[in-house]
DNA sequence: GTCTATACACTGATAGAC
DNA sequence: GTCTATCAGTGTATAGAC
């Protein structure tokens, strides 16, 4: 058929990827890349498996595309460490954005995880400039905040990588906190709960005064 | 060939299931279950492949073996538990004992974590009975320390979930820990400031007294 | 741009000699 | 108990009509 439109053709384009990115996020975190099954992912996102290759020449293409859209969204949430002036605020936002990205995103988390524990096939050289680069960057951050006095001298670097895990863990083991929790995901009020729960003992944890973790907003529902 | 000993085909068998464990192990750890290949775990175990089928039937025996040898090393290590007279000593020692786990079999947690974010195929089963009754006991026994004032009144569960996802991601995300330590694994002196780390900022996150933090013993080497 | 039919490679599992 | 040869099934990718 005629195109009319001239650019119908590239919203086609745009429309059946994302319907082929979103299904195969979700086939990889469930069954990671040997798992999944190209015939799955055309089921899911409604289209023939033929379809996937015209889109995506091969499944490691399709693979990187997604791997590379969650390191986006990671990247996004970082940037509010940027704005804050102080550890309560900084460190309280990023705990805040990062589970809500793991409320949000399960699925994206998850093919995170299971890319760096296959060592990273994909993400290796993002490990070694942007995201060692961005580490950096915050631990200076921190370490301003520690000579200042605003928080105790603990390892930046150690409480970097416990904000990422516990965060991390309620997108990555949400079938486990899910069958700790009667069977039931996590309702509002839980993730309420979860988040204020793990702002506390992590800012306590670094020096962070009472009546400042006190002050801090509830973060976004 | 006639065995003189009567007990030699047992031992040869418990020496390649030992074998073939280890291998599996490590190769379900790098690449999921569906990406494993049962030629790549024969190689590594130094066998042919057709000799794994004779002692393991199939793929997902042998996978279940797996597990089932991880969750019983997780057991031993929720012992510590137990045997502790307050917050400071048996959370303290779980996150030692937790943390060795990671450094000595890195592969074992690599496996469990796949497991559970593919949905816990296999050990759905252990996550509603043991784990969760294992769950609920430590929860009443932090609740008891909480009505004796020995620490702040946080929520035991997601304490628990905290300590669980911080010491695990020094094994499920070793490589990325490694790449962000300028692609040198953690030595001895970083294991040791990453336990201490990780102990501080939860112990003094859940309000237990300085004093009561700097007496801990520095756990195993 | 869509879709059916199919080629080609790979892998889990087995048969059967030793 | 060991190992080679092979089968059967599955999955990625492509060819070619529409």
């Amino acid at each position: 058929m005629a195109q009319r439109d001239p650019k119908s053709k590239k919203i086609i384009r745009q429309q059946n990827e994302t319907l082929i990115l979103r299904a195969a996020e979700k086939v990889f975190a469930e069954a990671g890349f040997g798992g999944a099954k190209m015939q799955v992912i055309a089921d899911l996102a409604g289209l023939p498996k033929a379809n996937l290759h015209y889109y995506f020449p091969t499944k490691e293409t399709l693979y990187r595309r997604v791997v590379e859209e969650i390191f986006h969204i990671w990247l996004d949430a970082a940037a509010v460490f940027e704005a804050s002036s102080g550890p309560a605020e900084g460190i309280g936002a990023y705990i805040d954005a990062k589970m809500e990205i793991s409320r949000r995103h399960p699925a994206g988390s998850k093919v995170w995880a299971a890319e760096v524990m296959h060592g990273a096939p994909v993400i290796q050289e993002w490990l070694e400039t942007t995201l060692d680069t961005w580490t950096n960057g915050r631990i200076e951050v921190i370490e301003g905040w520690i000579r200042q006095g605003r928080m105790d001298p603990i390892s930046p670097r150690h409480l970097l990588y416990m904000i990422w895990a516990t965060t991390q863990h309620y997108a990555d083991f949400d079938h486990q906190v899910t069958a700790l929790n009667g069977g039931r995901a996590l309702n509002d009020a839980e993730w309420t709960d979860a988040k204020a729960a793990v702002k506390r003992i992590v800012l306590k944890g670094i020096g962070v005064s009472s009546a400042e973790i006190a002050a801090l907003p509830d973060g976004p529902d």
